[in-house]
DNA sequence: CGCAAACGATTAACATGTTAATTATCGATG
DNA sequence: CATCGATAATTAACATGTTAATCGTTTGCG
């Protein structure tokens, strides 16, 4: 076996550039993570016909009366583009309604409509059970100090962006 | 201000429903910290013309020789069918080559062009770049428990779905 | 008042995520 | 060796992610 330079050309893509394996990339281990515990919320969801970010859209509706576009995708943590066409998909199904803000006729206040809050009522349950199941798997200490640590992640993030 | 029922039924969702905020939803808190890192990668990328996954998809490459297709949608944690139009995409602009395994005519083996391994070089330091800030920002002690902490969620959901 | 800049929301265009179905090949078995 | 179940990869169909452009409306300001 030749271990000369032919090789380390083949193992460093042919310019001598290394990088980090993919496996210690931050982005990647957030995403794997998330994924994990994706996978039984992605299940539970689908029973219902609902997508996680339609979940997501309703789950934010159901904590306050009633908020605009651009809160409710600043809540929901879905970009401008994507809310508009959930709105769509949720008013056709008769879960949220819209109306126009009288002082503004540019904006529209969205609220869940009776049966948005059915669904709602059904759905929270079980995302409760698959929570508590993950609490006690992961354990309560563990998972609060995730929280912390992912938040400081968000800050120092945001702190660099200043400098 | 009335405090009476009524007001607690458009807090709850009107069903006694109750859901923990949705700022305390694992899932929503690593999606929010995965975008602000990814946000600066991004950034980087669209200079070069990459998505994040076709990037992904290089980087795991200039780590191997060749890969077979599936061996590769392991590897850069992408769906078949995500990868098969990343490698539509990459094949048209000749940053991958893919020829078929003589032993069994089903499957695949994917390399880096030159070419690829020329956009890989290029980019590869500012990822390490911006990877470094990264860690500066956070501190590379509070950086390691994060990982080890994303590693055992992962291996936590694995061992719950056993159960 | 009149008008240009700013703003809220949507649409457009293309890439990826997700699940199901399809296609081509392989492999075991009768 | 013929056939059926399993496998590798792709395609299909629909939903979302991402960036840019568009469309009304509003607001600031001369």
């Amino acid at each position: 076996m030749s271990t000369g330079p032919a090789n380390l050309a083949r193992n460093d893509a042919g310019a001598g550039t290394v990088l980090r394996p993919i496996r210690r990339s931050l982005p990647m281990a957030l995403l794997r993570a998330r994924e994990a515990v994706m996978e039984r919320f992605r299940a539970m969801l689908r029973d219902h016909g609902l997508t996680e970010q339609q979940w997501r859209v309703i789950r934010v509706l159901a904590e306050r009366e009633a908020l605009e576009v651009s809160q409710l995708a600043t809540h929901s943590f879905l970009l401008p583009p994507s809310l508009s066409r959930i709105l769509k998909f949720l008013e056709r199904k008769r879960l949220v309604r819209r109306r126009a803000v009288n002082a503004d006729q540019r904006r529209q206040e969205v609220s869940l409509t009776a049966q948005g809050r059915r669904v709602f009522a059904q759905v929270a349950p079980s995302s409760e059970a698959i929570y508590r199941d993950l609490e006690r798997a992961f354990g309560e200490e563990r998972l609060e100090t995730l929280y912390l640590l992912l938040g400081d992640l968000e800050s120092a993030v945001a702190a660099e962006r200043m400098a």
